[in-house]
RNA sequence: GGCGAGGUCGCCAAGUGGUAAGGCCGGGCUCUGCAAAAGCCCUAUCGCGGGUUCGAUUCCCGCCCUCGCCUCCA
C-alpha cells in the first residue's frame, strides 16, 4: 500500500513500525451537533483506507477519538439547558448512526477527551518540566511555540508569514500570552463554563483543545505510531500543535506518516448554513437518498483533489444530480452481482472474513491494485465497471464465476459500498399488487394489449413499477 | 500578502512525453405488442500564451480563473 505523506510531500510505502500491525490515529469530530457531509467526506475516505489495508494483508489497529470538552460543547450544552455529558452523548449516538448507516467500521478505539483529562495534566505537567509551557498570571498554560525547534516542518511555516487574524477569527477567549504563536494548553475557568470545570495544578479550568489528541495518542499508541489523519485544515494548526507537544515530550518522531484528505465542496463552494448549501445525511435521506448512495458520491473523487458535490441542478433546484447518479452506478453494480451470483450457485454474500482471507482480485485484480496505489478510489470505481464489461457471465463456469465474484467483493467491500437488493431479493409487494401483476401477465399472454396497459397504469398509481423480463416480470417500488 | 490544491466531454471524475479510464445525462441500434430491462455503439485534443522536445494535455516559464488554510473548521 502506498500513500502520499503531508510530512514528506511523497508517495511512500507503509511499512508497520512493528511488522505486524499498521496502528494509525484519526482526528474525531466534536461531537456538538450532527457531522455534516464534508466531515463524512473524511471519515468515509479514512474508512476506505482501513478496509483497503486490511483487505491487501495487512491488520490495521484504527484509533479515532471523539472532541466531547471543547469551547463549542461547552457553549451549546449550556445554551440547551443540558449537562456537557448528556448533550454530548446524545451527539455521539447520533455520530454513530450516521456511520453505521453509511457502512463505516467501527474503530477499535473511541477514547473520549473528557475521559482523559488526567492524561492531558500529566502531559502539561511534563512540558512545563521541559520548559515548552508556562502558566500566565489567570491560571492558563501556554506552549511556548518558540521552544520547539521542529515547529512548523509540516504546514512549512518556515516558508510563510502568518497574517495574524486573517482568518477573520480573532480569538475572544485568549488571556495573556507570551506570543501570539502560543496555543493553550490548558485554559482558566470562566463564568460562562459553568460547571464544566476541572482542577488542575495551575487551578480550575480545562483543557485546550489541541493537546487531547496528543495525550490519547500517547496513551493508546505510544510516543512513535505509523499514522496520524484528518482533514487538510487541520494541518495547520492542529497537528503542527500536536507534534510540537508529543514531540517535546517523548523526543520521539510522533507519526510516520500524515495523512490528510481534502475538502468537500457543495455546488463550488464551501458548506456553510448561511449559503444554505449545509447538508446532513439526515437530510438527504429525508430528500429520499440512501446512505450508500452518499457514500458512493464521497468516494467518486481522489482524496486529494477537491470534490465538488452537486446538489443543484442548472435551474437552481436542488435535484441532487450526484446522488442520482450515484443510484444507477450501484444498481449496475448490484445487477452484475445477481447475475455472477446466480451463475457461480452460491446465494451468501461473502462475509469481510471471508473477503480478508481471499487474495485473488480475478479480473478485478487491477480495481484493487488502484486503491493500493495512493488509494485512488475513482480509478478503481472505472476499473471494476470496465471489468463488469469485459466479463462474458453467460460463457463462464460456476467455478469461474463464483472466482470473479469473489474479486468483485474484495473490491467493493474496501470501498465499502452496500449494494442495493434487485428483482426477487427486494421487498416483496403487496398481494394486490401482485395480484395486479398477475392478471397484467395473463392479459399479455392473451395478447389483450389494451387491457395489460391498462393494469400496468393502475399498478403505476399505486407505487409500484412493473417490468418485464425474460422469465416473467419484476415489480419495485417506484422512487 | 503568504502557503497549498486545482482548472480534462452537458455534469462528476481518472490518467499519460506519443494523440484522453469510468459513471451520470443525451443520442443511435438490437430486442420488444408497447414500455422497461438487457446488450451493442456514438459524443472531448485536456484554462490562456510562450518554451523544451521528433512529439506535451502530461515537463519548464508567465498569465487568467476557482477553491482551501493562515491559531481551536473534517
Amino acid at each position: 500500500m502506498r500513500l502520499f505523506d503531508t510530512m514528506s510531500r511523497e508517495v511512500c510505502d507503509l511499512q508497520p513500525r512493528d511488522g505486524k500491525t499498521y496502528r494509525f490515529y484519526c482526528c474525531g469530530p466534536t461531537v456538538y451537533g450532527p457531522a455534516h457531509i464534508g466531515n463524512f467526506r473524511t471519515f468515509v475516505l479514512q474508512d476506505v483506507f482501513r478496509r483497503s489495508l486490511e483487505l491487501s494483508g495487512l491488520p490495521a489497529f484504527h484509533v479515532r477519538n471523539l472532541t466531547d470538552v471543547d469551547d463549542k460543547t461547552i457553549r451549546d450544552s449550556q445554551a440547551s439547558g443540558r449537562s456537557l455529558k448528556d448533550f454530548t452523548d446524545h451527539w455521539r449516538d447520533r455520530f454513530h448512526t450516521d456511520c453505521d448507516k453509511l457502512n463505516l467500521l467501527r474503530p477499535h478505539l473511541e477514547p473520549s477527551a473528557v475521559e482523559h483529562i488526567p492524561h492531558q495534566i500529566a502531559m502539561i505537567r511534563e512540558l512545563m518540566e521541559k520548559g515548552h509551557a508556562y502558566a500566565s498570571a489567570d491560571g492558563s498554560v501556554y506552549y511556548r511555540v518558540a521552544s520547539f525547534e521542529g515547529y512548523g516542518r509540516l504546514s512549512r511555516l518556515d516558508q510563510r508569514e502568518l497574517r495574524e487574524g486573517a482568518s477573520g477569527a480573532v480569538a475572544d477567549d485568549e488571556y495573556d500570552k507570551d506570543s501570539v504563536s502560543d496555543f493553550a494548553l490548558w485554559k482558566a475557568r470562566r463564568d460562562e463554563d459553568g460547571a464544566n470545570w476541572w482542577d488542575s495544578p495551575w487551578g480550575q479550568g480545562r483543557p485546550g483543545w489541541h493537546l487531547e489528541c496528543s495525550a490519547m495518542c500517547r496513551e493508546y499508541l505510544g510516543d512513535s505510531f505509523d499514522l496520524h489523519s484528518g482533514g487538510v485544515d487541520l494541518v495547520f494548526p492542529h497537528h503542527e500543535n500536536e507534534i510540537a507537544q508529543s514531540e517535546a515530550c517523548s523526543g520521539h518522531v510522533m507519526a510516520d506518516h500524515w495523512f490528510h484528505l481534502t475538502h468537500l465542496l457543495v455546488d463550488g463552494g464551501k458548506m456553510s448554513k448561511s449559503a444554505g448549501n449545509f447538508y446532513t445525511l439526515d437530510q438527504l435521506e429525508t430528500a429520499g437518498f440512501s446512505p450508500a448512495e452518499l457514500r458512493y458520491v464521497l468516494i467518486s473523487a481522489h482524496y486529494r483533489q477537491p470534490l465538488n458535490f452537486v446538489a443543484k441542478d442548472a435551474d437552481g433546484k436542488e435535484t441532487f444530480p450526484a446522488l442520482l447518479g450515484a443510484r444507477q452506478a450501484l444498481q449496475r453494480l448490484a445487477k452484475f452481482e445477481a447475475v455472477i451470483g446466480a451463475k457461480a450457485g452460491t446465494p451468501d454474500m461473502p462475509t469481510y472474513d471471508t473477503l480478508l482471507a481471499a487474495k485473488d482480485g480475478a479480473s478485478f485484480q487491477s480495481a484493487f491494485e488502484s486503491l493500493e496505489n495512493d488509494l485512488n478510489t475513482p480509478e478503481a470505481l472505472g476499473r471494476v465497471f470496465t471489468a463488469i464489461k469485459s466479463i462474458k457471465v453467460d460463457t463462464l463456469s460456476p467455478k469461474d464465476a463464483a472466482r470473479e465474484r469473489l474479486g468483485f467483493h474484495r473490491v467493493v467491500a474496501a470501498l465499502g459500498l452496500r449494494l442495493p437488493v434487485t428483482g426477487e431479493q427486494a421487498a416483496e409487494a403487496p398481494s394486490e399488487i401482485q395480484a395486479l401483476a398477475e392478471a397484467r401477465r395473463d392479459a399479455k399472454a392473451a395478447k389483450n394489449w389494451a387491457e395489460s396497459d391498462r393494469l400496468r397504469n393502475e399498478i403505476s398509481a399505486l407505487g409500484w413499477e412493473v417490468k418485464d423480463t425474460k422469465e416473467g416480470y419484476e415489480l419495485c417500488p417506484k422512487n
